[in-house]
DNA sequence: AGTGTTTGAATTGCATGCAATCATATGTCA
DNA sequence: TGACATATGATTGCATGCAATTCAAACACT
């Protein structure tokens, strides 16, 4: 899912997006501190790029700078994930009352209706790798994705874009679950899937509000243990603690 | 309300708050194309601050841009004003809800209490000129600031910031009133204040969010006046803003 | 030894130059 | 006369140089 329009020859864009990869795959580490011309090298561009780049990241909070000191990224904190993702939930359930109150196209709930039925095969099909996981997290994006859409609200969907951009989202929350845990989880989420069709079908919105904001809790129970991969994952002492 | 940390020396940061402010006021006309080389003269500063400014102000929806083609103020319709004021109520729910959940300091409470206290004042003393309204939106902004900071949490905190920035916001609601309806306004939106205060002293989470709600939503009905007026004042031709 | 000061390397912040891109106006041809 | 191609001017995008600031280590001093 692109966050900006198409990507352009444009270096800028291309350095943000290439970045903002590294941050959210990991291989920045967290509070790393990170020089224009460190990246400049690494990236092979100039400083100037590099410059507006961070700047741009910097608003989507993914690194955080000081004037003439530099930037380093962001060290995401249990209790922030846990604020990041009650706000996420609370935005998700306003999709779901919006999308409830002003109804559906035809087209819209055959999307929805998809991609309940191939989570369905998914976990029907008993498997618990890697792909899977990987596509269950593509159908379930697509699933938010397309309440989103039917919500209607351009600021709503903006706000919800802001707050996705959280290192390790959505699938690596099933890798650090043991197999059987991880099959419940994906059962859980999928019968949350069907109450919501049926909900926005019905047009009960707050119904359809609700739900939705349980569902996206979901991930809060799981935050510790995602810190600790996260942790684990940073094993290079990330030059001691704050510093600043 | 600063929206960053402390105003650095800093020449960007200098200039992309003067641009904010150009903006929001209204000395740049909605839809207005800004070079470059444009507001580096008319500010006085090379064109690399300015090319930072408008990247941060583009993060924030001020203005526009094309890739190539450069930056226009954004043009805010009626339709843009109605989502941004929905997802702000919605986010501002969140904070009352939170507020209530989690409970307050003596402290904070008396700050609630003393907002009441001088919007009480301020409206029983009948009056309804440009300073009241002035004071009136200060003092509403303060008792807003006081919830979300009872909320503590500093994600909802980011995000409401983010919603805040609309051109003539709050105060000015007032003005394009008729005097009945500018102190009825006032009244009820006190009536609304009182009731937060209360739901969040008793720890009524579901009351708050949905008096917060309602509160928020008061915006919605004037919003077409709003913009009624936001386009009378941009017939006039920006400059005589003070300014330069 | 501990504290305050100074000096220097590293880095950010800003200005400017140049190439690439886009918009507009001009010219050519059917 | 109209449509297309071309050329020119303006503007953005990027690289680089230089001044200003910061951070850290060495030094002097109490």
């Amino acid at each position: 899912m692109q966050l900006r329009e198409a990507s352009s020859t444009n270096s800028t864009e291309a350095v943000t997006a290439r970045l903002r990869e590294l941050i959210l795959r990991g291989a920045l580490p967290q509070g790393e501190r990170v020089t224009e011309s460190g990246l400049a090298s690494l990236l092979q561009v100039s400083r100037t790029p590099i410059r507006l780049a961070l700047a741009t990241l910097q608003q989507e909070e993914l690194v955080e700078g000081a004037p003439n000191r530099g930037f380093r990224v962001r060290r995401f904190t249990l209790e922030d994930l846990r604020e990041i993702i009650e706000v996420r939930a609370t935005l998700e359930g306003m999709a779901a009352r919006l999308a409830a109150e002003k109804g559906m196209s035809q087209q819209q709930e055959d999307t929805l209706v998809r991609c309940i039925d191939e989570l369905e095969e998914l976990i029907a099909s008993g498997a618990c790798d890697h792909a899977t996981f990987q596509r269950f997290s593509e159908i379930n994006i697509a699933f938010h994705a397309t309440i989103t859409e039917i919500a209607a609200n351009a600021a709503l969907t903006r706000s919800l874009e802001r707050t996705t951009n959280l290192p390790f989202r959505s699938a690596p929350m099933l890798y650090v679950l043991p197999r059987d845990e991880a099959l419940m989880a994906m059962s859980e989420s999928q019968r949350d899937h069907k109450r919501l069709l049926d909900a926005i079908r019905q047009c009960q919105g707050a119904r359809a509000e609700f739900l939705m904001r349980e569902h996206a809790l979901i991930p809060l129970a799981k935050a510790a243990l995602l810190i600790e991969h996260m942790d684990a994952a940073l094993t290079i002492p990330a030059a001691a603690d704050g510093t600043f």
